[in-house]
RNA sequence: GGGGUGGUAGUUAAGUUGGUUAUAACGCCGGCCUGUCACGCCGGAGGCCGCGGGUUCGAGUCCCGUCCAUCCCGCCA
C-alpha cells in the first residue's frame, strides 16, 4: 500500500538512529549476497541504503529478490547505524542503513536503454533524447535543472525588490518583417491569416513602457526558426527587462543586481566589478563581439610593420585595403606539430581567410610561412610589434578586416583550449557602442544591428536623415561572460519622428511602416516615456552556472539539431481534416 | 544550403589487406553467495552491422545515394 514517506531518500542522518521510517524511490543499485541484501534507494535528493537480512520477514526477503534497477519501491523500516566496518563516507547517508520491515514495489521497468547511474558510459544523444525521462533521472541534469530554478527564482526576486512587475505577453503574435524566420500558426477564423509566435515580447514590453508600467519583467519563451548550434534552441527562455525613464548605466546596473544575486544564490559567488569595452576594441583585440576574457592572446595589429612587404598574402590583402594582425602562443613553437597548424589553417579557412601565416620563432630567426613577410632586416621589427620571443609561436592572418578578425577570434579561443590556457571562474563584460546599422552587400541596404527600435546615440540622430549610416552608433549594450553573449538591450526610441526616420532608412517605405509597426507608431504618438531595457538568456546562463556543455543539457525536454523532439515526435503531418479548417494544405507530401 | 565526425546485441565499444561461426564489457534471463556499496562467481539468451543500390566468387569492411545524431560555416535584427 501506498504510504505518505516521511523522509526523503538524501536527508537520513545517524541523528535518526532507532526512528521507523518510510521511504521512497528508484532502485539505484540491488546487491544481492544471498541471506543478504543491499537495495539503494535514489530520488532527487539522495540515496540511502536498505539492508535486508535475517531479521527481515520472508515475504520481504522474496519481494527484494524480484527488484531490478530503477524499480520504484517503498521501503518501511528502522534506521541503524552501520556497523564500523560497514560505513560509507562516499555517501552522504553512508553512516546509516535503513533494515527494511515492508517492502513495496510502486513501479516495474521495461529493460533499460542505458544505465542511470554516472558510472555507465554515457548513451548516445538521440538515445538519451528518446528516453529523456530516463536521462533527467541521471543527477547531472537533475542538478542542472535545480539550478535553472533558483536561478529563476533569484532574478525573479531580485526584479521584484527593484520594482519590477511580472507581466506575460501573448505567444499568438502578429509576425513582423526582418529578424529571424518566425515560427506561425495558421488562424482557423481567418481564413488565409497567420500568427507568429513570438521571437522576443519586444514591441509588447515597450507598448507596456507606454501604458505607464513603468518596470516590467517577464521570463518568457522566444522562438525562432533558425539552424541550431550547441547554445542555440529554437524556443529559450529570456529574463526579460524593461524599465521607463531609462538610461544606460541604470539599465546595465540592474542587471548586473540580477546576475549578482543569481551568482550569490546558485553559487555563493560575488561578480567583480564589470569592466565596459566598446564594440571597436573588442573587435580589434579580441576579433569577436563577445572576447572570452579569461585569457591573454590579445590580436596585434601587423599592418604598419608588414606595410612594405612584398610577400604575395600580405602583399595582395594590404593592396585590397586589407589588414594584417595575429597572436602570440607564448612557448608554442615546440609542441605544435605541423599536423596541427594544418588544422589551424582549416579552422581560419572556415571563416573566408585564405591561409594561416605561421611561424615559429627561435634565436635564428621565424620558421614557417610567416619567414617570407619579411626580410632579415624587417624581422626584429615584426616580432617586437607582435611581442614574439624565441619560442613562441606566432599565428598571422593577412586579408579583408572581417575574415581577419573573425578567423583570428575564433583560432584564438581554440587554441587556448586545446592548450588549456582557459582557466576557472567567470569573466563578465560589457561591450557598448555597437554600430546601430551593417551594410548588407548582397540585398544592397542596410539593417538595423541590434532591432530597428534601438534609439541611436543622440549625438548620431542628425546622421540618420542627411550622413553616412555607417557612422550611427545605437544606444545598445551586451553583456558578455566567458566568450558567450548572455545578454543584451538598448535605450529605445520612444519619438515616433525618429522611428519613422529609422524605419526610412533601413528601406521601409511611409505605407510599409504603417501597415506592419502602425499600432507602435501610434502608441509612441501617445505620451510614450524614454524607455529601454535588456534581455538576458536564461539558458546560456544556466550553461554558465552549471559548465554544462551543451544548451540541451540545461533545457527539460530540448530539441534535436534538426528542430525535433524525439520522445514526443514532434513534429508530426496532420489529418487532412485538420489542415482544412485551418484553410491549410501541404504542397509536399502529406499524412 | 555547405563541410567535419559518428551509426555493429538493450547500451558502450572492438572488428586487421574484403574471407568462411561478427567479439568484449555492462545490462537482461537462470543459478550460487550474510556486510555489499559500480558487490562477486558460474551458466544462458540476445544481431536488418542505420537504410537503399552497386562492385566482387565473397561486403560490417570498398564505391554511390539516402536517413538519423552531433559539431562548425552560412543563418540567428
Amino acid at each position: 500500500m501506498l504510504e505518505v514517506r516521511t523522509h526523503t531518500c538524501g536527508e537520513l542522518r545517524s541523528d535518526h538512529e532507532g526512528q521507523t521510517v518510510v521511504v521512497q524511490g528508484w532502485a539505484h543499485a540491488v546487491r544481492d549476497r544471498g541471506g543478504l541484501a543491499f537495495l539503494v534507494l535514489r530520488d532527487r535528493h539522495g540515496m540511502i541504503q536498505i539492508t535486508i537480512d535475517e531479521r527481515c520477514s520472508d515475504a520481504v526477503r522474496s519481494l527484494a529478490k524480484q527488484i531490478r534497477l530503477e524499480y520504484v519501491v517503498q521501503a518501511r523500516g528502522v534506521v541503524s547505524r552501520r556497523a564500523e566496518g560497514a560505513i560509507n563516507e562516499a555517501m552522504a547517508t553512508g553512516q546509516i542503513e535503513i533494515v527494511a520491515e515492508e517492502l513495496e514495489i510502486l513501479g516495474r521497468t521495461e529493460p533499460l536503454p542505458f544505465a542511470i547511474h554516472e558510472h555507465g558510459s554515457d548513451a548516445k544523444e538521440d538515445v538519451r533524447l528518446k528516453h529523456r525521462y530516463l536521462d533527467l533521472r541521471r543527477p547531472a541534469l537533475q542538478h542542472n535543472l535545480m539550478v535553472r530554478h533558483r536561478a529563476s527564482q533569484a532574478a525573479r526576486r531580485a526584479l521584484d525588490e527593484l520594482g519590477f512587475v511580472e507581466i506575460e505577453t501573448p505567444i499568438l503574435t502578429r509576425a513582423t518583417p526582418e529578424g529571424a524566420r518566425d515560427y506561425l500558426v495558421p488562424s482557423r477564423v481567418h481564413p488565409g491569416q497567420w500568427y507568429a509566435l513570438p521571437q522576443s515580447p519586444q514591441l509588447f514590453k515597450q507598448i507596456l513602457m507606454v501604458a505607464g508600467m513603468d518596470r516590467y519583467f517577464q521570463i518568457c519563451r522566444c522562438f525562432r526558426d533558425e539552424d541550431l548550434r550547441v547554445d542555440r534552441q529554437p524556443e529559450f527562455s529570456q529574463i526579460d527587462v524593461e524599465l521607463s525613464f531609462a538610461t544606460q548605466p541604470l539599465v546595465r546596473g540592474i542587471a548586473e543586481a540580477v546576475i549578482r544575486t543569481i551568482w550569490r544564490d546558485v553559487l555563493g559567488e560575488e561578480i567583480a566589478e564589470i569592466p565596459i569595452l566598446t564594440y571597436a576594441e573588442a573587435i580589434s583585440r579580441y576579433g569577436v563581439d563577445a572576447p572570452d576574457r579569461r585569457f591573454g592572446m590579445e590580436l596585434v595589429d601587423l599592418t604598419p610593420v608588414l606595410a612594405d612587404s612584398a610577400f604575395v598574402p600580405i602583399r595582395r590583402a594590404l593592396d585590397d585595403q586589407g589588414i594584417v594582425k595575429g597572436f602570440v602562443v607564448r612557448s608554442g613553437a615546440g609542441d605544435t606539430s605541423r599536423r596541427v597548424l594544418d588544422a589551424y589553417t582549416e579552422l581560419v579557412r572556415s571563416y573566408g581567410l585564405g591561409g594561416l601565416l605561421w611561424g615559429k620563432v627561435s634565436a635564428e630567426g621565424v620558421s614557417g610561412p610567416l619567414a617570407k613577410a619579411t626580410d632579415d632586416t624587417g624581422r626584429p621589427a615584426l616580432l617586437a610589434a607582435a611581442g614574439a620571443e624565441p619560442g613562441d609561436l606566432l599565428l598571422v592572418a593577412a586579408g579583408a578586416d572581417k575574415p581577419v578578425h573573425t578567423g583570428l577570434g575564433r583560432l584564438r579561443v581554440h587554441v587556448a583550449r586545446e592548450r588549456s590556457l582557459i582557466g576557472e571562474g567567470f569573466a563578465f563584460c560589457w561591450v557598448v557602442d555597437f554600430p546601430a546599422f551593417e551594410h548588407d552587400e548582397d540585398a544592397g541596404r542596410w539593417f538595423a544591428m541590434h532591432h530597428p527600435f534601438t534609439s541611436p546615440k543622440a549625438e548620431h540622430l542628425p546622421l540618420l536623415t542627411n550622413g553616412d549610416l555607417g557612422e550611427v552608433y545605437a544606444d545598445a549594450y551586451d553583456l558578455v561572460c566567458n566568450g558567450l553573449e548572455i545578454g543584451g538591450g538598448s535605450i529605445r526610441i520612444h519619438d515616433p519622428q525618429v522611428q519613422q526616420q529609422v524605419f526610412s532608412a533601413l528601406g521601409i517605405e511611409a505605407d510599409e511602416q504603417r501597415e506592419k509597426f502602425g499600432f507602435l507608431l501610434d502608441a509612441l504618438s501617445h505620451g510614450a516615456p524614454p524607455h529601454g531595457g535588456l534581455a538576458l538568456g536564461l539558458d546560456r546562463l544556466i550553461m554558465l552556472l552549471t559548465g554544462a556543455p551543451s544548451i540541451r543539457d540545461v533545457i527539460a525536454f530540448p530539441k534535436t539539431t534538426s528542430a525535433q523532439d524525439l520522445m514526443s515526435e514532434a513534429p508530426s503531418p496532420i489529418p487532412a481534416a485538420q489542415l482544412e479548417e485551418l484553410h491549410v494544405q501541404n504542397t509536399r507530401g502529406s499524412a
